[in-house]
RNA sequence: GACCCGUUAGCUCAGCUGGUAGAGCAUUUCCCUUUUAAGGAAGUGGCCGUUGGUUCGAAUCCAACACGGGUCACCA
């Protein structure tokens, strides 16, 4: 660990300046004023006569991006978390400290400097430092100042880094920490109740996808970590909070791509008393309330393509977006046979003795899915992939269901709750076969839902919406690694194994 | 999982058809009191991702592997 050459020497460095008095890591620290501010505050000097005004005196904290030594003077950029501000120490002011400053301050370091006001000969407004002390020492060097630090792996492996070099990054997640403040507020208003349920379950439920496995040492059991909040939250509702939300984690055991990271953020919330389409509104209602406080354009860019967030959302039904998006002839719907020669002679691999929903959802994953770049809510669903919905009153084959589709990919899912615990069970039961046949992302058994749901569940609709998709929509972000702090990453072999000896 | 591309100094990158490693920045020493990627002079710095193979000789050619990026597939 720090056995690089260049890390040796700052090492040293620091050893030296704690031995002649200075700390490296003082703790003693006040905050000045915040660089953008002293930039605001003195914008008049610019104005004056004598382009300075020693009358006043100003701290400002940050750390050292670019160094410029000149014998007896030296001009620094300090940046903090607002921007960059120049300042000017020489010898006349700090004295004999100006000689250790020049050997032993060096770009990385966190310092302090307070001093007046002035313009330097090229116009640039500056603080000239009376005084510079050391707040942090940065014993591992910076990446180069002009190109900075452009490898993409490193920058996702070392986000702070990444944040020091490339001060843009952080744009992202400021948007990211608003918009969920903003959802946050949202719901409120609503007089929506936010609570926490379990990471680690007994049974992993309430979506379709291979769990994380953990330990519990006490216990003596395995815990899976949560794949979806869903039927906690309705087991909340039959307790009697009847409008709930929770906005948090979810982790599958599944591949990564630029669209998944094995954990992820979503929000499910479910009100009683309402339906799927209150939700539609609802969630139409969110997405201006978001647009609105953030400030965004109706029409945005995404990866290339417009997308039109203007409300009323669109609204076609699964099976005819089938016909009319996918263009697929109404007559190859009607069979599965017709469905299957229909894949193979547009050359799409499909398990083979898929049901025709299956097959449905095979068709709208390649021939409407892409398509559906302004937001689309599609409807009626089939129920044999929407195991927890209720069936419609009038075609039993079909769900209450909706899901809102943006610029080609999946952002939010709702729909009525199934509340009758005798459906429930078989369609766990239902599960249990297609697990057993080789499905193992379908849904466990889960008897203490059912039980939950025997006492009555008022009838409810819920709905889950991705929240990193959601920030990677508003942010024109092609991969979820850009609006997530720290993206999952392959291990790598580390050079630094600490040897035994 | 398949295919394509990448991996060379702390960082950003050159390195042709194989002949034994380069630049800029950073860093070290020196000069320099208004610079803007400051400037001038002289240095230091490399398991060329890993492991094999071909060859008299490999950063370079071949293979496998690792990590990353992209496209597609799988998956919500």
């Amino acid at each position: 660990m720090f056995d690089n050459q260049y890390e040796q020497l700052r090492i040293e460095k620091s050893k030296n300046l704690a031995s002649i008095g200075k700390s490296p890591y003082p703790h003693n620290i006040t905050r000045g004023i915040p660089t953008t501010e002293f930039i605001k505050k003195y914008d008049y000097i610019q104005t004056q006569e004598n382009k300075r005004d020693e009358s006043k005196s100003e701290k400002v904290i940050g750390r050292i991006k670019f160094l410029r030594l000149m014998g007896k003077a030296a001009f620094l950029k300090i940046e903090d978390s607002h921007g960059l501000l120049q300042c000017y120490v020489s010898q006349n002011a700090l004295g004999d400290w100006f000689v250790d400053v020049k050997k032993l301050i060096e770009v990385g370091d966190i310092v302090a400097v307070e001093g007046f006001p002035f313009v330097t000969k090229t116009g640039e407004l500056s603080l000239n430092a009376k005084s510079l002390e050391l707040v942090t020492k940065s014993i591992v060097p910076l990446p180069e100042k002009f190109h900075g630090l452009k490898d993409i792996e490193l920058r996702y492996r070392r986000r702070y880094l990444d944040m020091i070099m490339n001060q843009e990054v952080k744009s992202n997640f400021i948007i990211r920490s608003k918009m969920i403040k903003e959802i946050r507020n949202f719901f409120d208003d609503k007089n929506f109740m936010e609570v926490e349920t379990p990471m680690m379950h007994e049974i992993a439920g309430g979506a379709n996808a291979r769990p994380f496995v953990t330990h519990h040492n006490s216990l003596g059991v395995d815990r899976f970590l949560r794949i979806a909040p869903e039927l906690h939250l309705k087991r909340l509702v039959v307790g009697g909070m009847e409008s709930v939300y929770e906005i948090n984690k979810n982790f599958r055991n599944e591949g990564m791509d630029h669209t998944h990271n094995p954990e992820f953020t979503s929000i499910e919330f479910y009100q009683a008393y309402s339906n799927y389409k209150d939700l539609m509104r609802l969630t139409e209602e969110l997405f201006d309330h978001l647009r609105k406080k953030l400030e965004i354009e109706e029409i945005i860019e995404y990866n290339g393509k417009k997308v039109n967030l203007s409300t009323p959302f669109k609204e076609i039904s699964f099976k005819n977006a089938l016909i009319e998006i996918g263009e697929i002839d109404a007559n190859i719907l009607k069979d599965t046979k017709s469905i299957e020669e229909f894949l193979k002679s547009k050359k799409i691999d499909f398990k083979p003795g898929l049901s025709r929903a299956k097959l449905y959802e095979e068709l709208f994953d390649n021939f409407v899915e892409k398509k559906l770049i302004n937001p689309t809510y599609i409807t009626e669903y089939p129920i044999e992939i929407s195991p927890l919905s209720r069936r419609d009153d009038e075609d039993s084959s079909i769900a209450q269901r909706f899901e809102l589709f943006v610029a080609g990919s999946e952002l939010a899912n709702g729909f009525n709750e199934l509340n009758d615990p005798l459906d429930q069970y078989d369609r766990f039961l239902d599960q249990i076969n297609i697990k057993n046949s080789g499905d193992d992302e379908a849904h466990a058994m889960d008897e203490d839902f059912v039980r939950a749901l025997g006492y009555g569940m008022p009838p409810t609709a819920g709905e889950g919406i991705g929240i990193d998709r959601l920030v990677m929509l508003l942010t024109n972000s092609t991969s979820i690694r850009d609006v997530i702090l720290f993206p999952a990453m392959k291990p790598v072999a580390n050079e630094d194994t600490i040897e035994v000896e």
